[in-house]
DNA sequence: CTTTTCCATGTGAACGTGAACATCCGAACG
DNA sequence: CGTTCGGATGTTCACGTTCACATGGAAAAG
């Protein structure tokens, strides 16, 4: 009555197929959907899975095809908002997909731990490769590895030699930096993120261009390292000299920070300084004042990642999709500039 | 000169041993560091692989030892600071181990979606089991697939078939709200978590526990569902009624929404209402006020699960490490209780 | 009525690795 | 000097699946 003990080993396609009374290779074009079978066939072999508990066994399948049906993901500063957003929308849209997501963070970016990661990643068998860790480096490392892996980057890299998601960073910067400009402002400082990502640099170019465009004067941007408490210490030190009216930081975080250091400096955002964000994070809004920032959908990235990578796995054409703009959300932080403060 | 152009194939473990004039059993030996080999062997082994650029071959060797070397984690609410810093320092020691790791996100709490997530990673055939999404439902779910895959969760289920990790949650609540009571606070509110979640009610279970001891009276928990948005919703509706002096939230972002509705009504934090939080995330000491909170390690957290897990993998007894007990950090916006606002 | 074609299915081999067992050889032992 | 032992290595097989090819039969084509 009951069905047959396991013997330990768990029932291979060649069970199932004794059991319907059919070849295991009838068996395995059931599984992978080959026309030719008949509907009684197909039944009874599909009835004998369901009385086995059948599970196609992925090791075997991978050795056979060669194909791993995984994807690598690299990524840095998990753990944000962001990336892990992006992460958990790669993983729903790779699973729809039928394809399995392994991650590796990068624990430091220096070369080795970079070369650390991705051999990781190369050691799992990925078929192909989503790089969130926009590093220019892990490009570098990536070329110097000759890895024959496709991949796909969330930032163009300048390198054509792999497909780029287009979100346009630069656009969604120099909407931030001309809504200040809008504002009155003319002295507006720029805290970026590290040197080395393309992020950063991304939205460094949209800040300076629109600086440029309205012919105004900058300082030189602060580098800093996407963290709120580098925020902090960056207003700290700002709040020093005072000659600007307003920050645009290059992520929320930073922001965040910066709002907390000039608070404590006894200067009011927006009145005394107006402070914009980039990314959008669930708190920007309920800080006090709620933060000016730029809103991304990281959700929506990711799952471009995904169809971007599969659609080069199965070798379609690049399916150009529409660049995605962030958008500028305009809160309580940035404000018209206060007269007294204007420095002429 | 160059080393062989590759025929399509990647080298095999064959491959090496031809080069190396060995047979191929004792290239796997070299690969498993087996103790019988020549050291000069050995070596021509190590030469044949290196000028081969030999990789080992995942699926075959899962195959044959029916090992994948890979662990699952079962998480929810990823995007949010907790659980990705938690799967991050998961995904670090796992690799650190030799495992791979592979993540599903629970779309939703429905049953449904539950299943989905556990026969995405059953089909990817992993050792064992990370559950991150502590939600009750998760593991009746469990329990009812009658998966025989070992598993680690991040809370205690009262169950006892499986090892978990010993986080104290309720020694955390407890002495949030002891704070508040220190602090001459009388009528508190609590703005729990989903009803579902095990964490949440650990979380209520010790703001009770300390209520009772301090023989107070409170109003029945708010169930919230963790985000910043409800706080501010919650918060909204508190601060009709005023009939407290401050709200211990179950965690960080609803506490800063919470303090965001207070704001907008007119309330002082915490001259007016103190809020105290939960996780201690980034942003929560450059809020305004800066927000008294209960520390997480949530790395740590994930640190120990792997080990917890990948020891009970190895059939090694329990280790009882020692509970993780979460430290309070007072800051700004708890103080002690306003004169005018008690009501008796 | 024969030949061709195509559908439904079966047979055998291969994928790359590790386990079990076999073999060879030199050293230790009596 | 024969026997035993164990270290170093080789041989064969199995893991569960898909692929390439083979087979039988029925329908279509001549």
């Amino acid at each position: 009555m009951s069905p047959e003990p396991q013997k330990g080993r768990a029932p291979s396609i060649r069970d199932v197929a004794r059991l319907a009374d059919v070849s295991h290779q009838t068996v395995s074009r059931v599984l992978n959907g080959h026309p030719s079978i008949r509907d009684e066939t197909r039944q009874r072999v599909l009835d004998a899975m369901e009385a086995l508990k059948y599970r196609p066994n992925r090791a075997a399948r991978a050795l056979v095809t060669s194909r791993s049906r995984t994807i690598g993901v690299l990524s840095a500063t998990t753990g944000e908002y962001g990336p892990s957003s992006s992460i958990a929308a790669i993983e729903d849209a790779a699973r729809e997909a039928g394809y399995f997501v392994n991650t590796a963070n990068l624990a430091a970016s220096t070369p080795a731990a970079i070369v650390d990661a991705l051999k990781h990643l190369v050691l799992q068998d990925v078929e192909g490769l989503i790089v969130m860790a926009p590093q220019v480096r892990v490009f570098d490392v990536l070329a110097g590895m000759a890895i024959d892996i496709p991949y796909v980057s969330l930032q163009s890299t300048g390198q054509s030699d792999h497909r780029a998601l287009a979100v346009d960073q630069i656009a969604g910067a120099r909407a931030a930096t001309q809504h200040l400009i809008d504002l009155g402002h003319h002295e507006i400082v720029h805290l970026a993120g590290p040197q080395d990502w393309i992020e950063a640099e991304a939205r460094m170019r949209g800040f300076l261009d629109a600086i440029i465009e309205a012919d105004l004067r900058t300082h030189p941007p602060i580098l800093g390292d996407w963290t709120a408490d580098f925020g902090y210490y960056a207003g700290r030190e700002l709040s020093r000299y005072r000659d600007f009216s307003a920050v645009f930081a290059a992520n929320d975080l930073m922001a965040i920070g910066l709002m907390h250091a000039f608070r404590d400096a006894g200067l009011d955002v927006p009145r005394d300084v107006s402070v914009v964000g980039f990314d959008d994070i669930p708190v920007a809004q309920h800080v006090s004042p709620p933060l000016t920032t730029v809103h991304q959908e990281f959700r929506e990235v990711g799952r471009r990642a995904v169809a971007l990578l599969l659609s080069e796995l199965r070798g379609e054409p690049v399916s150009q999709s529409e660049e995605i703009v962030p958008a500028l959300v305009v809160r309580g932080s940035s404000g018209p500039v206060h007269a007294a403060l204007v420095h002429y």
